[in-house]
RNA sequence: GGGGGCGUAGCUCAGAUGGUUAGAGCGCUUGCUUGACAUGCAAGAGGUCAUCGGUUCGACUCCGCUCGCUCCCA
């Protein structure tokens, strides 16, 4: 690519591909073990392997790849580790209904072997798209290293951690009451529940006394659950109900007595402060029975219709059945009353159906002993949130966390490890397939059905992928991982069974950091659905804008840990930066020689101003990137290279360059460009990879790709803070003249004359003639008699302007600027006249505050002057 | 019921450890083919930082109340 070829306007995609499969040739994002420097890791979030890229996975894998692409510059062993998620329940009912619709056929006509033939089949031919749509986004994966949760090395490891954890006790099977989602036909984990809060109603229902003596009122927003009903329970310490403890009542409809019973679960302020005990549909009566030994009733069968026990309502949907008691209990006088109430229903997470409790034989892994270190690691800080408000949410979890119902009934996942005989019925759970049973030695073995919950496996990610149970050096040297970034809605899912297995099987964290970000919203914001058919496609976005100006728009000045909007107007704001960038590195390379400018010390203040900004803004942004704040990073770099460098910087070494300052300014100023552009490109590199790429290779350099560059810091060590505080000056004083040209109107292409008080550095004066369109600077020598002036602490300029000057133009804006001053003084002074801000106050705050107030007032007292000059 | 977050310019949002002339993008006004860029340049208007109180020499920033919106858990 020759330097005059470069097109006035950046078109990514004649770039991105080309660049990409550039750098995987070079294999620069593979990071093999290397004791002899310090490891940098990160193991994907995998997406579900039925997933195509969505907003959401941009933001998290820009973030990745942010970190990874800094890391890698820093100098540390890389390696990002990709790798996608079976997605039990997703995939499972995704080929289902592929099947159903192209060849009319169910998984049951196929039976288990063949249908999960067909799953791996779908899951080769399309598992891979979101892999790629993550190179699309530049995402320097360690692509060598791709896994898949049911690979051969990930399933031994859900093997061995299933079988560690039962002979240690942490696994068991029991009969107790779980979520069940009536359409996906399977047990559900606690946290695979959603509350959705809705409308419902408040049946008031009358239970008579067994001896007749009255009768009871019960409220209940779910009465089909009634016929299940095997108590009655009241606060033990209720005054009001003391002498009913230990009677029967009967149940409406049903006839049978049931007990009223005790139980501190019960709260006495809620409606009559009687509640209905159903243990076998709701979790925390299945408690209250298990407490007080109460028999359980299930009136609701798995596929959500009543069953034998609901007696006349059998074979009636739930709902159906629920009109139908209400009918019945009115019209037989049991219902006292009906209210609307709102009140949360528990819904499956996939598939939106609400949940049934319902008891059923399952295996869960018990929590308690798991969660102790997960609890310790975060509040020891060796695990550290960021940012640190996540880990109270972590805590107030994993502090109160139930057993976690593992077993699905599902075909797609890794079938449970667990045999059991059919001739003496013992339970057979090992590492290697039994073809005996260890106990009567008999051959006839039946394999439990049921799968593993998908974020069992996702659990043992981080190490898995890194080859456990095999003791690997990869693990030695890569795990424990070094941040994790993920969204804050996974953090029960994911995060915290991460810290339980890793504490559990590497005796070590997983992680050392964990970077949580927050949700990308609409324009309205709203979250990003398939119903409201709101989403934006970032592959979209990307053949429009290119991958860079995505990942900007997705990270700039967003707030760790916040949620985003998604606007069409950032996306083309970080578009417009990109061409920025672009046209600055074109009028660099004009500027430029073929060669790499020789290194010298910068005399000329713009050079010796820009290099300090230059040095200061890199450390900013090594700050923000190590305290994961990659918001707060690319707004620096925006106002950075933007407000900085393309707004004043090439404009102030034009003079130079072009030659107006002398052959020595000319060369020293080719470096302190080329060596300013060089370092910006390198620290937007994480940001915009491919752009910076892109040009990098037509600056010169040395190197064959800025992504295996080092990060700019040690070289920068050029500091003048004499230099910062001329060119402020100089900005202040040219914006003002500027400010007065237009406010004159003055056209822009008029040359003025400038006479000035005070002093000024003949760079400056070069710069004044340049930025502020001057034909001539110089000291004043006696007062012009129409002129206006432009103040600043410690020069005033005089602009002769005989022929255009409007005097009551200037008089006003005189005074508004005195008044402005006016105002600034009087703070300043207040402040200084107060005895506690002296002598309370750092005394570097006071000392500043002085000069401010001395500046105002200098500023302040030549206006004055220079209004009395014009009355 | 418990916990978290948010409320800053017309809109969308930034504003470490309290001290800034309170910022950006978009929008708006005015003027510009200035030898990188009209996906641009220059200048500008626009904010009692939700409300009330407290801590402090000093609060957009820390603490508490209230109001409004939002999320998670029960």
């Amino acid at each position: 690519m020759g330097q005059k070829q470069l097109s006035t306007v950046y078109d990514p995609s004649q770039v991105e591909d080309r660049i990409y499969d550039f750098w995987v040739e070079r294999r620069y994002f593979h990071g093999e073990v290397d004791k002899t420097k310090e490891p940098f890791s990160v193991v994907i979030p995998p997406p579900n392997v039925t997933a195509n890229l969505h907003i959401g996975h941009a933001l998290d894998n820009t973030l990745q790849d942010i970190l990874v692409r800094y890391n890698r510059m820093k100098g540390k062993q890389t390696t990002w580790i990709p790798g996608t998620d079976h997605a039990g329940i997703a995939t499972q009912i995704k080929v289902e209904h592929m099947l159903l619709e192209t060849e009319n056929l169910t998984k049951h006509d196929l039976g288990r072997e063949e249908f999960l033939k067909r799953v791996w089949a779908w899951k080769e031919k399309y598992g891979g798209t979101i892999i790629n749509q993550l190179k699309k986004l530049g995402a320097s994966c360690d692509w060598e290293k791709e896994r898949f949760t049911m690979d051969e090395g990930c399933s031994k490891a859900v093997r061995e951690v299933f079988v560690s954890l039962y002979e240690k006790g942490l696994i068991y099977q029991g009969d107790y009451i779980i979520n069940w989602c009536p359409r996906c036909n399977t047990a559900l984990s606690d946290v695979e529940v959603e509350h959705e809060d809705m409308q419902g109603h408040f049946w008031h229902i009358k239970y008579p006394f067994k001896d007749g003596s009255g009768y009871i009122t019960i409220a209940t927003t779910r009465p089909e659950t009634m016929l299940g009903d095997t108590a009655v329970a009241v606060h033990p310490d209720d005054e009001r109900y003391q002498d009913i403890i230990g009677k029967e009542v009967i149940l409406p409809l049903v006839g049978r007595a049931i007990p009223i019973i005790a139980d501190e679960y019960v709260d006495p302020e809620f409606g009559t402060g009687m509640v209905k005990i159903t243990p076998g549909h709701d979790p925390n009566d299945f408690e209250v029975g298990q407490r007080h030994s109460l028999e359980i009733e299930t009136v609701i069968g798995f596929d959500a219709i009543m069953t034998e026990e609901a007696g006349k309502y059998k074979g009636l949907d739930r709902y159906e059945a629920r009109e139908r008691i209400v009918k019945d209990l009115q019209e037989q006088g049991f219902l006292v009353k009906v209210e609307d109430c709102q009140h949360a229903v528990g819904t499956c997470y996939r598939c939106d159906t609400v949940i049934e409790p319902l008891v059923s034989k399952q295996w869960f892994v018990k929590m308690k002993p798991l969660a102790e270190p997960a609890i310790e690691a975060v509040k020891d800080g060796r695990i550290k949130f960021y940012p640190e408000r996540f880990s109270k949410l972590y805590l107030n979890w994993v502090e109160n966390v139930r057993d976690w119902c593992i077993s699905r009934q599902l075909w797609w996942g890794h079938r449970i490890p667990v045999w059991y005989c059919d001739e003496c019925g013992e339970v057979i759970v090992k590492r290697e397939d039994p073809t005996h049973c260890p106990k009567c030695n008999s051959a006839k073995l039946t394999r439990d059905p049921d799968v593993l919950d998908t974020w069992f496996s996702s659990a043992l990610w981080p190490f898995s992928t890194m080859g456990w149970p095999e003791k690997t050096e990869e693990l030695d040297y890569f795990y424990p991982t070094s941040v994790l970034v993920t969204g804050f809605d996974i953090i029960y899912f994911w995060v915290a069974r991460m810290v339980f297995m890793g504490m559990e099987f590497m005796g070590e964290i997983p992680f050392r950091d964990v970077c949580i970000h927050g949700l990308v919203r609409d324009e309205q914001g709203r979250k990003m659905s398939k119903s409201l058919g709101n989403g934006i496609d970032p592959l979209e976005v990307i053949k429009d804008y290119g991958a860079d100006a995505l990942r900007f728009t997705l990270v700039n000045g967003v707030a760790p840990g916040n949620d985003m909007r998604f606007h069409w107007d950032k996306v083309e704001a970080s578009r417009n930066f990109m061409n920025k960038i672009w046209n600055a590195s074109r009028f660099a390379l004009m500027n430029l020689e073929d060669e790499i400018p020789e290194e010298c010390e910068p005399k000329l203040l713009a050079n010796r101003w820009f290099l300090t900004r230059l040095k200061n803004t890199v450390e900013s942004l090594s700050k923000n990137l190590e305290n994961y704040d990659m918001g707060e990073g690319a707004k620096l770099l925006y106002d950075f290279v933007w407000g900085e460098f393309c707004d004043w910087f090439i404009e102030l070494s034009k003079p130079a360059l072009y030659g107006n300052m002398g052959e020595e300014a000319q060369k020293e100023t080719r470096y302190v460009l080329w060596l300013s552009l060089d370092t910006i490109l390198k620290i937007l590199h994480p940001y915009v990879p491919f752009i910076t790429e892109e040009i990098w290779q037509s600056l010169p350099h040395e190197g064959e790709s800025i992504m295996v560059q080092s990060w700019p810091s040690n070289k920068l060590s050029f500091e003048d803070k004499d230099a910062e505080r001329d060119m402020n000056q100089l900005v202040e004083l040219i914006t003002q003249i500027r400010n007065i040209r237009a406010e004159l109107g003055v056209s822009p292409g008029k040359e003025i004359r400038i006479l000035y008080e005070g002093n000024l550095l003949e760079e400056q004066i070069s710069y004044l003639k340049a930025l502020a369109k001057a034909s001539e600077v110089a000291p004043l020598k006696s007062k012009p008699d129409k002129a206006v002036t432009a103040v600043v602490a410690g020069i005033t300029a005089y602009m002769p302007l005989e022929d255009m000057i409007d005097f009551d133009k200037e008089i006003a804006r005189l005074k508004a600027e005195i008044q402005k001053m006016e105002k600034e003084i009087k703070i300043a002074s207040g402040k200084l006249q107060n005895q506690g801000f002296v002598t309370k106050a750092p005394a570097q705050v006071v000392e500043k505050e002085r000069e401010k107030l001395a500046d105002y007032q200098n500023k302040q007292q030549k206006l004055i002057q220079r209004l009395k000059e014009l009355q």
